[in-house]
DNA sequence: GCGCCGGCTTAACAATTGTTAAGTCCGGAA
DNA sequence: TTCCGGACTTAACAATTGTTAAGCCGGCGC
């Protein structure tokens, strides 16, 4: 049954919200188009206004802001299941960048095609809106991780942040995952630079905590990283009661 | 027609959104309870379940998250015609405080009668979505401003992003206006400690670019203060086809 | 295979920010 | 009015993080 193309949003809308079986079947029917994007290839851009939503079906993408200087602030990683630019539906203009961190398949489906079927079943709309709310409390932890911790317990944070959305939706397996970032890309997303970064990951494989080789972590001391990422997985309201 | 309670709120929909009279006169129509917090009261915190939604009616509100260490971060300011906490519609659980920062006016509402008038208004509906939208871009550009600006250009983005959106609300008179904010909490809007912001305030003093005393901003140089924000408020969306 | 290039690694040094510790100032309570 | 406490201010010093620069490594195109 949940063997689509959005088979990740099924999966993870069923087991984090009420959605009812009719819901998902409904989502399931909508007309989608799908499109390959390469690696760092833009989705949307600062200043698009597009007329149509995606599903990630496969691979990674991240949102980002650029500021006057060049320097490039990462705001949020994204993974098979996400809806990174539902916020269109009601913004018109978009406020920042939408890339391709791996290649992906993403799922393309119309504005018009998303209001029909909110206005035909209300608690479509309610998961959605829920979605989104979801979306602005994973920035909210963002904020805490960038402003108030110390670069190694943010990096762990990330991780472990990362880890468990990819369980979520089935892509963790072992003690081993795929976290397709460059070293500068890492620190983009924490706010430090890429020197820093490399430091980071040096002083946590030195301390046998964890290691980090082209694009994928692997996990040596879940009791050390747990320690270091100070994360309390709360803020992803993964019931449908939270 | 909008000398309501929720003017502010009125006032900032009819000004950036398409919200029609009809709904606005809806949204007036409301059943509230007025409530009033004093300096330093907690609103809501981290783990409460509440049933009603708040209007800000007067007053400064902050939303922060406090990490185990004890470090506390501000995730944003609010001020009259906000809606703090508009996400538990289909959030159950908060996962973050919302705290008065000055004595306050709020206007609560049962999120039993917004579920209704939005079943009757669907337009309502979408109006509520997008704020909650709204709120994520501010998130998002807070994340920005703390991870990759410099203090100085941090308090001077904090600085103007607050005075537009007061501006929007009729807040702002000549070139001073209220933030009412400890230098301490300043810095922890900012990620950084209470020593660093006084740094920071008698450098921007010191370079005649503002004057900041109990709790209120005077700018004195709006060309080094727009020079040093680097402000574009475009992820404010504050017209309605943006 | 060879060379190129992007990404990784490291080191030395500089700048920013945190920590600690003393005051000072000022408004409200007694 | 006086005193008290919270907020502000400053300085000295420490820690973290940024900058610059150089070399290395490894996959990919030729």
């Amino acid at each position: 049954m949940t063997d689509t193309t959005i088979a990740a949003l099924i999966q993870r809308l069923r087991t984090t919200t009420g959605a009812s079986d009719d819901d998902l079947r409904a989502l399931e029917a909508l007309p989608y188009t799908l499109r390959n994007y390469r690696e760092n290839q833009s989705i949307l851009r600062d200043g698009d206004r597009p007329s149509e939503c995606c599903v990630i079906v496969d691979g990674f993408c991240v949102r980002s802001k650029t500021i006057e200087d060049g320097k490039r602030q990462i705001l949020s990683i994204h993974i098979p299941g996400d809806l990174p630019d539902l916020q269109n539906l009601h913004l018109a203009t978009m406020d920042h960048d939408l890339v391709a961190l791996s290649n992906c398949a993403l799922a393309f489906i119309a504005h018009s095609a998303i209001r029909d079927l909110i206005r035909s079943r209300p608690t479509v709309g309610d998961i959605f809106w829920r979605d989104t709310l979801l979306d602005a409390a994973v920035f909210r932890e963002w904020i805490v991780n960038v402003g108030q911790r110390a670069a190694h317990n943010r990096l762990a944070h990330i991780i472990v942040e990362l880890r468990e959305r990819l369980r979520m939706v089935g892509r963790v397996t072992g003690d081993a995952f795929a976290m397709p970032l460059t070293q500068e890309q890492i620190g983009e997303a924490m706010g430090v630079t890429s020197v820093h970064t490399n430091r980071i990951l040096r002083q946590l494989r030195l301390d046998g905590v964890l290691e980090f080789h082209r694009g994928t972590v692997k996990i040596l001391n879940e009791h050390k990283l747990q320690e270091l990422a100070q994360f309390d997985g709360r803020y992803l309201h993964s019931s449908p009661s939270t």
